[in-house]
RNA sequence: GGGCGUGUAGCUCAAUGGUAGAGCAGUGGCCUUUUAAGCCAUUGGUUGGGGGUUCGAGCCCCUCCACGCUCACCA
């Protein structure tokens, strides 16, 4: 049973008492007649004609502010449209009618008003209520203390802040800051801009295993499941790759998905153990054809969600109005450090190199890993504008195809803006020798030493060996792009329902 | 996992080691066009949990928990 606080107890006892007065605190049926912003809109068009009919309109709506006055009482209402005040008048109804709303109804509640639309003396559109009734009595308080509305913005005092809370209740959250409904509008935005761009270009939206017997795809630690009649222990997916080539070898040309990533890692302002991935999968194309279409896609989903072709985000402004900049990894690398990486073969030589200019890095990473470490340390950050960064070692990119006559850089690239990673691709190995060849190397290198272990996917190799087309392949951090729009810094601010540990009791 | 920081009333925040407070919300009054309405009165606390130092701890020490920032990790 809950643990009620004082302020729930004497709402509780309000519940009880309507129930007693034959008054369900809960019932079962509405009637609205408009949404706030329905009934705003038909009172504007026939407020300056004497001759009209007055709107009579029946609202439904949460009660968001209360000012009792003796024999009149003002409140306002919320709904998912907007606010409207509430006039309730002796004269209209009874002094007992008011008097029953300001002892029954507290902040939170659901009502249904019904009345007729007007300007008070001061101006504000309201309803003169004739008739009112309980939706649903609110037992805890909402967490805001009051706002007011001044030029027709919500003003808040004192309104919820603490992240914890913010994230564990989000529902209060966005009941209380429209600010957070916002961003979720904008994610929403987002994934159908996303959906309406890849389908105008042909491409097919599908949807892969979740629950994968293999893992793959990626470098990442899986949560592990179990299928109880079975008996088979499966994965949860921590990545779409290697299902969606498949579709290339069944003869789909064009394919996508968007949809839930997990892996089983640390978590950050930009790490979720589950997160939003797409990836689309190209056949005939290659990195370079991969990199227009990338453009092409920001650009549209850009100006369907922010309305114009640039965004603000950290202060600085972001613009798609042209072509990304276009970084050679290793010409990027020696533009910032003085370092080229094409010198150094091994990695205790390119670590030596750093450790002579004071870079910091993980002694026991690959030389792979050491190259990736200065891409996100010395370049990323300086990405602001959107950025092509491409050209990459083979030993990190097990799924892309080497440069003609450089097999240890691979056809690959990664997008940036804002200074952020947003997207990876590469021109796809169909060659499944070639592929067996690379699974096996990145088997080898993980053994040394790592406790993450590769499964080796040999349903995909023999899929593989049916004839893929050459192809060229896209996966996009859907969460980071919503944080860049919404100007959030934080994955958790685009996440309705972030992970946190859970509490004791 | 490491470092730094935070945790006080429903919400937002105060409080030299010396009686835990304010605003809003709540409760009881007054008030027929208010706008964070106003005025008078008033309730509400295991100061995140546990332990210690001290005549005395919200404050100092230890420990645990959660959150935040940051570093590490993160084809």
């Amino acid at each position: 049973m809950a643990d009620y606080t004082n302020l729930e107890k004497i709402r509780l006892e309000k519940a009880q008492q309507l129930k007693e007065l034959g008054v369900d605190p809960y019932p079962r049926r509405v009637k609205r007649t408009h949404t706030i912003q329905k009934a705003s809109d038909a009172f504007l068009a026939i407020e300056d004609d004497q001759e009209a009919e007055p709107v009579q309109a029946v609202l439904t709506g949460r009660i968001r502010s209360v000012r009792p006055m003796g024999k009149i009482t003002f409140a306002h209402i919320e709904d998912g449209t907007g606010r409207i005040q509430l006039f309730f008048r002796a004269d209209d109804i009874g002094e007992d009618q008011v008097s029953f709303f300001d002892d029954h109804y507290d902040l939170g509640d659901f009502i249904q008003a019904s009345g007729k639309v007007f300007r008070t003396r001061s101006g504000e559109i309201s309803l003169r209520i004739s008739e009112y009734t309980m939706l649903a009595k609110a037992i805890t308080p909402l967490p805001a203390a009051k706002d007011e509305v001044v030029d027709g913005e919500v003003v808040q005092h004192a309104t919820l802040t603490d992240p914890e809370t913010r994230y564990r209740q989000r529902y209060a959250d966005l009941a209380v800051n429209p600010d957070v409904r916002e961003v979720f509008r904008t994610r929403t935005k987002t994934i159908r801009a996303i959906q309406h761009f890849m389908d105008s270009k042909d491409f097919l939206e599908v949807e892969t295993p979740v629950l994968q017997p293999i893992y793959g795809g990626a470098a990442a630690q899986p949560f592990i499941t179990h299928h109880n009649q079975l008996k088979q222990d499966l994965y949860l997916r921590i990545s779409f790759e290697l299902y969606l080539k498949r579709l290339l070898v069944g003869g789909f040309e064009r394919v996508y998905e968007i949809g839930r990533d997990f892996r089983n890692e640390g978590v950050s302002f930009k790490h979720n153990p589950e997160f939003t991935q797409m990836e689309f999968y190209w056949a005939y194309a290659d990195y370079q054809d991969v990199m227009g279409l990338t453009e092409e896609l920001f650009a549209f989903v850009v100006e369907e969600v922010m309305g114009a072709k640039s965004f603000t985000y950290k202060g600085q402004e972001i613009s798609l109005d042209q072509p990304w900049q276009r970084v050679d990894l290793r010409e990027g690398i020696i533009d910032t450090t003085g370092i080229d990486i094409h010198k150094y073969k091994t990695a205790t030589g390119l670590a030596k190199a750093m450790k002579s200019l004071e870079m910091e890095f993980n002694p026991k990473a690959a030389r792979g890993k050491l190259i990736e470490n200065i891409l996100d340390h010395y370049l990323e950050p300086t990405f602001i504008q959107p950025t092509f960064v491409y050209d990459y070692p083979r030993e990190i990119s097990p799924l892309a195809k080497t440069k003609e006559g450089d097999p240890n850089t691979v056809e690959r690239f990664e997008g940036f803006m804002g200074g952020v990673e947003l997207c990876n691709a590469f021109t796809e190995i169909n060659d499944p020798v070639d592929q067996e060849e690379r699974f096996l190397e990145m088997g080898r290198s993980y053994s040394e030493g790592e406790d993450e272990h590769h499964p080796l996917d040999e349903d995909y190799l023999r899929a593989m060996r049916y004839g893929m087309p050459p192809n060229g392949g896209f996966g996009m951090g859907v969460d980071r792009l919503v944080m860049l729009l919404a100007d959030k810094h934080t994955i958790r601010e685009v996440l309705l329902f972030p992970h946190l540990r859970e509490t004791e009791k």
